[in-house]
DNA sequence: ACCGTAACTTACGCGAACGTAGGAAACCGT
DNA sequence: ACGGTTTCCTACGTTCGCGTAAGTTACGGT
């Protein structure tokens, strides 16, 4: 009595409910009986699909960081370079808020076999690029490219705690949230010194 | 051969085996034989010093809780206010430099039975502090109060980013890495306006 | 030298999940 | 209505890691 389905919207379905069992549980807790339940169907399918839990797993997190990728790319495209920055804040918040299951997998560490050095790729990819916009910007005036990258981390790590935390709270409106985080980066960025000291030297 | 230990001293050992493989492969991946082994040991003693794998994480959790509350802690005991904020950029830094198996655990997901509600239940508590603290001086400036935990949250959302990238590339000193945060922070906090609002309405 | 205790081991049972072999049942065009 | 293809299932074998039982070896005081 469950309707069969072609292969195409099986394939769908299984990456749908894949993404909510490897949200809740972590990839190496998920199991993959608990995905097949939740599709009403048995394992062997998922293996005749994906070849087993790496492969959903890969493909989940590859529609996911695509996914996002897009949406950011998307929000810095144009604008002035305020502007920028808070469409992008506002996109990933906005991801957050419509998509809580792929980031919850994105911040969650991979299986040890991923190439990256431990943490998640996506947002190290996404911090080299936001670092490679920075750099460029900070040569233009008169900044030290090197600590670029901090910067970029910086951003891209406050940005993504902040939107953990929203998840939980989901207090005040995202509006409201990107608001807020756009006005410390870019102040913080707008009013930097050219070359930061400490206001008090090492004892 | 191996000589014999005391049980004290065995607790200890195996709080440090534990922490290292805790690091390497999360709690699910991690294995009580592995620990065992690296230990030169059998696995029941882990089952007579802890009670199984979760007591041993918890042990392990909570000494590094411990250990990095208290040095943050005297890191913002005393000073001006920007000083405290870099000594306790410093302080997290460099703990991370000291002890980065233990920040790859507190960084980590905790085990589903974790009362918290999904992350790190560590980063959060920290983050309430910061915003505990934020929340008065907010009120003391004329800014809302309500705002606190976000800026909490994102002052440790960089912070913490920016660790774990600094662990892989180890390429600026921690003061220097220090002293662009504490700048981004500060400038951003100090010139921040009153109610933000974003430069562009949104379409 | 002896005995109680503390430290440790080998050996076992068990459940959870993985992955696969082989077959049944629905669907579809002709 | 029938043969082939696609979709799906039951059943099985295997590995891995947890936790426990019961016994063994070193140690330390008297």
């Amino acid at each position: 009595m469950p309707p069969r389905l072609p292969a195409s919207a099986r394939r769908a379905q299984l990456v749908d409910v894949g993404r909510i069992v490897f949200a809740k549980r972590g990839y190496e807790a998920a199991s993959i009986e608990e995905i097949a339940d939740r599709a009403k169907v048995s394992r062997p399918i998922i293996y005749e699909h994906f070849g087993g839990k790496e492969g959903l797993y890969a493909v989940v997190v590859d529609r996911e960081m695509e996914y996002v990728v897009r949406r950011i790319t998307d929000a810095i495209s144009s604008g002035t370079p305020r502007e920028r920055l808070e469409n992008a804040v506002i996109a990933f918040l906005t991801y957050v808020k419509d998509h809580p299951d792929g980031f919850a997998i994105l911040t969650q560490d991979r299986p040890v076999a991923s190439a990256g050095t431990g943490m998640s790729s996506l947002l190290n990819d996404l911090a080299e690029r936001v670092g490679g916009v920075f750099s460029e910007a900070f040569k233009g005036a008169g900044y030290d490219p090197k600590a670029a990258p901090i910067y970029a981390h910086a951003l891209v790590g406050m940005v993504t705690f902040v939107g953990q935390w929203w998840t939980e709270t989901r207090k005040p409106g995202i509006e409201e949230v990107a608001s807020h985080i756009g006005a410390l980066a870019w102040m913080g960025l707008r009013r930097l010194p050219r070359r930061p000291t400490r206001s008090s030297a090492k004892k």
